[in-house]
DNA sequence: GCGATCAGTT
DNA sequence: CACAACTGATCGC
């Protein structure tokens, strides 16, 4: 199956590139592979996270056998070099990264009175209580540095393996690796913080391809050197270091790509950065009846407990919600939650339906205008006071807070009605009815939360995969413990069978 | 003051 | 509840 892939000459990655059944390097001892097809259904979901984890990092820790994800995260340059792999980096998943906060970058500053509540309290002592479940070396390394004693340097950290693309010199949201050894492009699917890790005005690894709205945003808000910034337009082949580019629209935040790489052997790899899976996709011309020989797939959602509507239907919801409310109380506030980009279909479509602008702080304005979309740089107004839809930052929507903005706003508004867009809600899980979703309501303050996602659901993930039948699947979310893999890796199969 | 890192928060 | 994606504290330099 596997077949040699040509490396060009001048590619220094030095990648391997067999690959497993399940799409995993061979030779990484992969998973204990012989509870094949369970499924025991749902609903065992619990237990999964933290407990699984825990014991695959105890393994890491104690013993000689190799495990998966020691093996994988501890992945050099070369998937040869798993099997000695260091321990290191198990923490991978994502980092708290760079770029200032984001209520600064909104220009918004947090009232005195929050600063120490008993929120603070909290987390200090969590901070102190802590710091024992997981034993290890590791950590005692952690508790000396942060006494500030004799603390040994921290391991770099090392690029893992499911970043880089073999047989071409690219990687693929792999930032907070410094350089990396025989990378020549470096590749930004989406401008959100657990992708661009690492980059800041300071970068000169090498040089950086996105979309041009990414590109944007690195300028603006990461300062990123022009110089390192290379903006490809979507659905548009490039030759870059002799492999065929081509970036389709991710159906994610605005900018995000999916990247299709055509290596000069012929072969094909799609990665899918973070995404949500759409029936336009299945027609799009380097995907319909075209082989992919390797998905790099964003599988944050593969588990049949993630069931959410269409954003479509969510969009509607909201818009249906905020009609009823102001009837009955015309004088509301309307707040949507965002952090960084996403989700703004949920605002502007209120503000289509009422026909009334959205107010947002001077930076988020800044943002949202250099996207370039003149139906939502048109509807942008930069007076609180003269718009019934404000967007806020999603930390900052909570009752208190809320409560206290109305103040603010002298009267002009005697309740707010919040929404929160987020990926998956818990209240989902029981079902995927919108009707179920039930506000939480203090004084004259309502929030509610909405299960708007930019990823993927399980349903959408397995008619993706089942329409693209590629050769190989690796998965890029969820692969820290071995449990999370096995099932995802039995939903694949299953997927692909005959 | 900047960047990296970790834990915590919603 | 558990997600993704962010904030805040604290370290080194």
């Amino acid at each position: 199956m596997d077949s040699e892939i040509a490396i060009a000459p001048h590619d220094p990655l030095p990648l391997s590139h067999e690959l497993d059944e399940n799409g995993f390097p061979i030779g990484s001892s992969s998973t204990d592979d012989d509870d094949d097809g369970d499924y025991e259904g749902y609903g065992d979901g619990d237990g999964e996270g933290r407990d699984v984890e825990d014991a695959a990092i105890a393994d890491e820790s104690s013993d000689a056998v190799s495990t998966f994800a020691a093996d994988f995260y501890g992945s050099g340059t070369d998937w040869s070099s798993l099997v000695a792999a260091e321990e290191e980096g198990r923490k991978e998943k994502k980092g708290g990264l760079v770029q200032r906060s984001l209520l600064q970058m909104w220009g918004i500053k947090k009232p005195k009175e929050y600063e120490e509540g008993s929120g603070g309290m909290a987390r200090n002592l969590g901070r102190k209580r802590r710091r024992s479940a997981m034993g290890g070396e590791e950590h005692v390394d952690r508790v000396d540095r942060r006494k500030g004693q004799e603390m040994k340097l921290d391991r770099p950290r090392v690029c893992p393996f499911y970043k880089k693309i073999p047989g071409t010199p690219f990687t693929v949201d792999a930032f907070r690796y410094g350089q990396i050894e025989g990378c020549l492009g470096y590749f930004l699917s989406h401008f959100h913080h657990d992708h661009y890790g690492g980059l800041s005005k300071r970068w000169s690894h090498g040089p950086i391809y996105c979309s041009s709205l990414t590109a944007r945003l690195l300028k603006m808000c990461l300062s990123v050197n022009s110089l390192y910034i290379c903006p490809l337009e979507l659905d548009t082949e490039y030759d870059i270091e002799g492999v065929k580019v081509t970036m389709l629209d991710a159906n994610h935040c605005p900018g995000a790509a999916v990247i299709h790489f055509r290596l000069s052997d012929g072969r094909t790899y799609l990665h899918t950065g973070d995404f949500r899976a759409c029936k336009l996709m299945h027609s799009h011309p380097l995907l319909l009846n075209h082989r992919i020989n390797v998905l790099y797939l964003d599988t944050t959602y593969l588990n049949p407990k993630y069931r959410f509507p269409p954003k479509e239907d969510v969009v509607d919801f909201v818009v249906k919600k905020t009609h009823n409310c102001l009837k009955k109380q015309p004088r509301t506030l309307v707040v949507v939650g965002a952090y960084s980009i996403g989700k703004e279909n949920v605002y502007l479509a209120i503000s289509q339906s009422l026909e009334v602008p959205i107010y947002a702080n001077a930076s988020r304005r800044r943002i949202l205008q250099s996207f370039g979309w003149p139906e939502l740089s048109g509807r942008l107004c930069s007076s609180g006071q003269s718009s019934p839809l404000h967007v806020l930052p999603l930390s900052f929507l909570r009752h208190e807070n809320l409560k206290e903005y109305l103040k603010t706003l002298n009267k002009r508004f005697t309740a707010i009605l919040a929404f929160r867009p987020t990926g998956w809600t818990f209240s989902e899980s029981t079902g995927n009815q919108l009707d179920l979703i039930k506000p939480s309501t203090k004084g004259n303050v309502t929030i509610y939360g909405v299960p708007y996602s930019e990823h993927s659901s399980f349903t959408e993930l397995r008619d993706f995969v089942k329409f693209l039948r590629p050769e190989k699947i690796i998965p890029t979310v969820n692969i820290g413990n071995a449990a999370s893999r096995d099932k995802m890796q039995a939903y694949i199969r299953e997927w692909l069978k005959v």
